[in-house]
DNA sequence: GAATCAATCAATCATTTGATTGAGACAATG
DNA sequence: CATTGTCTCAATCAAATGATTGATTGATTC
């Protein structure tokens, strides 16, 4: 295909349909969900409103883009680092530094993804992304305190799926809060998280 | 119609500002802030719209109306059950006991103060009045957990500030998320929270 | 009973907004 | 070169949406 067409007055639809998306995001970002004009997300593209609907329909598979691309993001970002053969601690603290990471990197991120999950209480193509992504986070943190609460790590009494429900619960709401000190606050969260589920020596 | 009405064509302003919350909060919960219509809102309350404007000025106000309503229903609902001179663990159970009343009785009130918690990322009138009604529960927490520390209720290495934010975000997360079996996945969250933080005897 | 005020409505305005149409530009293919 | 398929835009539509206007109704006051 074209390697590189840097600036061209035309672009393949693939491209296009990836500055949509991100387009769409940053407006999510700054207005919300509610705030999403197809009009805004042409111009930020610099193209017609036509041309958007050449390559997204409707409105409605526009927040299905949007959805299936931080579906991509977040895959991506967990993939980055490997979690096979690691124990239980190393894999917890490999998931508390995904997040610092993604929340010093990529803050819009889980914005958006809240943004999506109000959302899904009346969409079900956006439901059907995003419900799965946060089960899939989910269950990541209940295989780890099932390996942890066998390998002693962890409190014997834990019970995965609550603290799991607890963790990502936590991590989260605590993201969705107040700008400020959200840093310091997560540091708090996950502290205590550590002190709350880890066995004690 | 409103069967306990007097049937009265004229309403006084404060009721029908009432009515107008109350319409307005039934038709969040079920279509979002984002699908809230001013002329729905005077459908469902049964008046012109020109009269929702007269009682409510702007949009911007009825959302400001709305938050205040909902202020009002977590205050009443917070004073119902006297705190003063109980135990740490009688009151930490009271507040999860009331956490469950308010899932069971009053569900749309959660959903709403998520949905306004949301905009109020960009309306500086609703944050204004959302913002202190989470510091206050958090705040209750807090202090639940440094009686709890102090009478020896409550893990000795426990931070009150990390524990609260860990509380209140698992706990409105919790609901937040699916709504199947979201009162099944409390318990869980509630049990978990009580062996991460009391005192192992 | 005239004056005043709160409450109400029918009608309408001015924008906004998602979507469509019909025509043209450009590249690749034969 | 002609054809074909992809991509783009100016112009426009129809519906929706927040808000306003001008007038009416009923109660209260003096």
């Amino acid at each position: 295909m074209n390697p590189d067409q840097p600036n061209s007055k035309r672009e393949s639809g693939d491209d296009r349909r990836v500055a949509i998306a991100l387009a769409a995001r940053q407006i999510i970002v700054e207005k919300g969900l509610e705030g999403l004009r197809t009009r805004d997300i042409a111009a930020r593209v610099g193209i017609n409103i036509a041309t958007l609907h050449y390559h997204v329909p409707s409105k409605e598979a526009l927040v299905a883009l949007v959805a299936e691309s931080i579906r991509h993001d977040f895959r991506a970002q967990s993939m980055r680092h490997p979690r096979e053969g690691k124990s239980a601690l190393e894999q917890i603290h490999l998931e508390f530094d995904d997040f610092r990471e993604t929340v010093r990197d990529m803050p819009e991120l889980i914005i958006i993804l809240t943004e999506l999950g109000e959302r899904a209480r009346r969409d079900s193509a956006v439901a059907a992304i995003v419900t799965p992504l946060h089960q899939f986070w989910r269950n990541q943190f209940v295989e780890i305190y099932r390996l942890g609460i066998a390998d002693g790590s962890f409190r014997p009494d834990l019970d995965p799926e609550g603290a799991a429900l607890i963790t990502t619960g936590a991590m989260s709401d605590c993201w969705r809060q107040s700008t400020v000190s959200r840093v310091d606050r997560l540091e708090l969260v996950l502290a205590e998280l550590e002190r709350a589920f880890f066995r004690k020596s």
